[in-house]
DNA sequence: ACAAAAGTGTTTTCTATACACCCATGG
DNA sequence: CCATGGGTGTATAGAAAACACTTTTGT
């Protein structure tokens, strides 16, 4: 027991979302194993470091990005799952917008990048299956609970909201009765604002009412679309 | 890194029912720390085992009781939350009919009992917010799966289906819509024999369609009772 | 015959879905 | 004036909720 030889390491699978777009941040490997393979960003945990620090500090170190709202996903702990030894991870789970950041590789990446979830290189180790738990989740999550708001910007008009939503789902929704259920759910204040995208009508802007829209995470409304 | 001295255990949290009362699996540590102290089950991991295999291993070495189908349910990884150093411990969860296990201390354990969910005593570690978050993720899990299979006896009354539910739920609930939400999944099937309660009609047996279930658990039924 | 638990249908209400046209702007 | 995307209401169908009396047994 007391030489218990295990070592415990994070992932943060972090979702990024961009015009339609899903995308997961990812790293290339500068060191073996793996040399070259591009993998989740994460790293070992140091012995008095929490859990949710240790994976917003990896995650910083090795991509540039901060985020402080990591949900943990699940433990992985294959005995093989790493040829080094044993190693066991926690993966975390998280939601950003991608414009907000400046990707910037560091130590033990030596590229950092983002990837379309539907185009996705080869993984080290058992990344590949990660992904695949953390993508089931994001389009689990949607149906019990509201996302946008990590995902999109401060300010967007109705059909940014609505072309998440379709592209997570990956099927069309009926725009009115969308609209419809989100505005009854009160978690949108609509702006005086409006933007143009070009051609067509312009759009007015909304913003989630952060108090509502946590405040119905918490209760986990059951949200069918 | 190379040395890291982080260790790694895991815990079950087993939740029994029976007669309307629904009860947690707990062991009385033999040793410090928390000697004398209820805990939940677990311990260490050994260095080439899976998880899995390290939770019912020590399940079943600590209180006699083996089952094969727990889930993960979360992990703690708080640096105070053990005193002995740096313990990370993944939490397993699980269901069971307490009438078909025989519990018995053994390892670690001076004693091995049922208790109450609503009547607990005192825990070692970090197990109160351990058994805390295990019982959301219980009365959580109804709402979208079928439970009752792992906590029902093989062949029961459709009452003590509805009263595991009322349990669980902590309401009442339409007999009438229940039973034909119940019957419209076709997950049972009804017995040719009926069973009697002392006083009353004699009720009618009903088995789960194994097939059907785990069908129905796999497709993730939302489920509103 | 009465106490105790089991069994059973119908009506009402609410929610989800289907569906098509007008509006405001830029070019 | 036309192309483009934005914005809106109503009718229908299906699901959930409310609701109370009859049946079968033991005592």
């Amino acid at each position: 027991m007391s030489k218990q030889s295990i070592k415990l390491s994070v992932d943060a699978v972090v979702f990024g979302y961009e015009e339609g777009e899903i995308s997961v941040l990812l790293i290339k490997r500068k060191y073996d194993p793996f040399k070259g393979k591009w993998a989740i960003p994460g790293g070992f945990v140091k012995d008095y470091e929490s859990l949710e620090n240790a994976v917003e500090r990896e995650l910083h170190e090795e991509t540039g990005v901060k985020i402080s709202y990591l949900e943990q996903l699940y433990t992985f702990g294959k005995p093989s799952r790493d040829p080094r030894g044993r190693v066991v991870s926690v993966a975390y789970f998280g939601l950003v917008r991608p414009n907000t950041f400046k990707i910037s590789a560091s130590t033990d990446a030596e590229e950092v990048a983002w990837f379309n979830i539907k185009d996705l290189p080869q993984l080290a180790f058992d990344h590949k299956a990660i992904l695949k738990i953390a993508i089931e989740r994001l389009q689990g999550k949607i149906t019990y609970e509201p996302i946008g708001f990590e995902l999109l910007d401060k300010k967007f008009p109705f059909s940014d909201l609505e072309k998440l939503y379709t592209t997570l789902l990956g099927r069309d929704i009926d725009r009115r009765n969308f609209r419809k259920k989100i505005i009854g759910l009160n978690v949108l204040d609509e702006l005086d604002e409006k933007v143009s995208k070009g051609s067509g009508r312009p759009a007015i802007l909304f913003q989630f009412n952060q108090k509502r829209y946590f405040q119905l995470k918490k209760e986990g409304i059951i949200f069918e679309i």
